[in-house]
DNA sequence: TTGAAAGCGCTACCAG
DNA sequence: CTGGTAGCGCTTTCAA
């Protein structure tokens, strides 16, 4: 400690962390000796004696992804509100990933966890937070365990989108979308399904792709609802990844159909036809999320918040085009 | 501790890192005390120990940003390699807040930095690396300090990217980028210049413009050039954001030009026609950079190194639109 | 193979 | 107003 440098000895405390009871002179001399010295608080020995690390950890899917790297930021902002520095770690969608991730960041005692969880059982979890740390899931709700969540409303969205292609006069809708095992995925699958019913139109097994995961199980996927005297004239794409994988393969072949896809993304405005999405708002999950966080953090009580988030259906042209109107 | 707890003391130690001199059956019984309380080892008090904190830092301009995203991913990637921890944190092209966060992490003692500068002056970080701590900087060297840097070859790739248009025949090339006053803007503007005196073709003011900022920015600019009787015929963009820009300003005016933009983005495949960029890297600027920062960790010594990038021609159809094509 | 003590750099608490 | 002392949870060093 720089304390007999300057003069003073561990009053150097008081007058780095502004406590009161200082005269000003000898503050005077010892910050001209903090300095001299180039002295450096080590935050770390600091916060293992309060008890609090002033940091948070946010373990996602991939911060390489725009969707999470907007969420990402939001959290970072409310955190830096808050004082806070940001833990960053991808998963992956490796639910053991996940695990070493978020324990990693538990063992340098976070004092909170934004988690978009990419496994199913998060038991391991108790113990921390039996031990104080509070923590929110995003985008999907925790496994097993009673968490904070703030989610997507995935299935209504999904059903927003199939609906607008309905009243546009489609009979014959598709849908790729991913695994159902993933808990977005189900959900809007559900809302697809639930669309369809509502309308009274039928489905057909064919006209449904899911656990598509390249461009590769997009063309065979294509081919399929295309083939026949009744191909699909509207699709529906479970997320932007798919989406896109449709829009490379509609332009190989050389084909049109009215298209909605869930999850907005970057350009969708530029294309021509621009194309009709349904938007979640990735900023707003991570500012909602990271803000319950700090709540919970000042003590805040109450049983485990489940938080819905409305998605927006931007019409953009893609999601417009009657069946007549397709080549 | 939870040692008195299992039946051992301060042996749990040994256990928990699996340091050699322990009977199997003491580690077991060692390992169920473990298990049954629910111990978590901190990492704080650990590493206040043994000097070095396994997690670096990560100081950059915008996480939300796709480049950077990408770029973020490659370092977390490498830092997870070598089993480190990242801390994020975005500048927001703000010199003081970039030196805040970056003191911030150095007070929690991270064993590396990796910045992408926002400041013109990092003599604030010389007592930092003094007392030990590596840093890189990439995408822009550092102001006032020698540092190891991973820069793009921003000057060769505008100059590649102009030299393309010029072998496609257009003799008026409009310029639009950012603020000289950022390294890779001025550069990128030195590069436009440097093609255009190559091919002993005359520059014209108002074909250039720096600092634009925005839509209104881009509108304007464009306005100024393809006004007169001798209206610029091609483009070059200094950055993606003003490639886009200038892609929604010419949809609104129904026109065409041919361009190039410097940094490759989602989707320029996909628009009509495909959009022709000077790509660079930024996964690999990333993993590059992350590796010299370990390496310097491990050791390594030398004078600071400045590794520059090669950029990559991605040619897709706007800018091969020689002048005797556009409406 | 195991135990005890010292100390990393800091803050909390109680004396002076 | 200022100083000393204890101790956060761990590793390290030396002794048993």
């Amino acid at each position: 400690m720089a304390a007999r440098a300057g003069v003073a000895l561990k009053t150097v405390s008081r007058v780095v962390n502004d406590e009161p009871g200082v005269t000003p002179a000898t503050a005077e001399r010892v910050r001209a000796a903090i300095e001299a010295l180039g002295f450096r608080r080590n935050d770390g020995a600091r916060l293992l004696r309060t008890g609090h690390t002033a940091s948070i950890g946010l373990v996602l899917e991939d911060i390489g992804d725009p969707f999470y790297s907007a969420l990402s930021r939001a959290v970072e902002d409310v955190a830096h509100q808050h004082g806070s520095l940001l833990f960053t770690g991808s998963s992956d969608e490796d639910p053991l990933r996940e695990r070493e991730l978020t324990l990693a960041f538990c063992a340098r005692r976070v004092d909170g966890l934004i988690i978009i969880p990419a496994s199913e059982d998060h038991t391991y979890l108790l113990p921390e937070i039996a031990a104080g740390v509070a923590s929110v899931f995003v985008d999907r709700p925790a496994g097993l365990i009673g968490a904070d969540a703030v989610l997507s409303d995935n299935a209504g969205g999904a059903r927003t989108g199939v609906t607008h292609l309905i009243s546009q006069g489609h009979q014959r809708i598709g849908y790729i979308g991913d695994d159902p095992g993933i808990y977005t995925a189900a959900l809007r699958h559900r809302g697809y399904l639930d669309a369809l019913a509502q309308a009274g139109l039928p489905g057909q097994e064919s006209w449904t792709a899911l656990a598509v995961p390249d461009a590769a199980g997009v063309q065979v996927a294509l081919a399929r609802m295309l083939a026949g005297p009744a191909p699909v004239t509207a699709l529906f794409c479970g997320n932007s990844r798919v989406t896109v994988l449709v829009l490379r393969e509609l332009a190989v072949l050389g084909r049109t159909l009215s298209l909605v896809g869930f999850d907005d993304f970057e350009l969708a405005d530029l294309l021509t036809p621009g194309i009709t999405v349904i938007a979640q708002d990735p900023s707003e999950m991570g500012r909602i999320a990271a803000k319950l966080l700090f709540r919970r953090l000042a003590g805040e009580g109450g049983p485990a918040q489940r938080i819905e988030l409305a998605t927006r259906l931007i019409t953009r042209g893609s999601g417009e085009i009657p069946p007549e109107r397709l080549g």
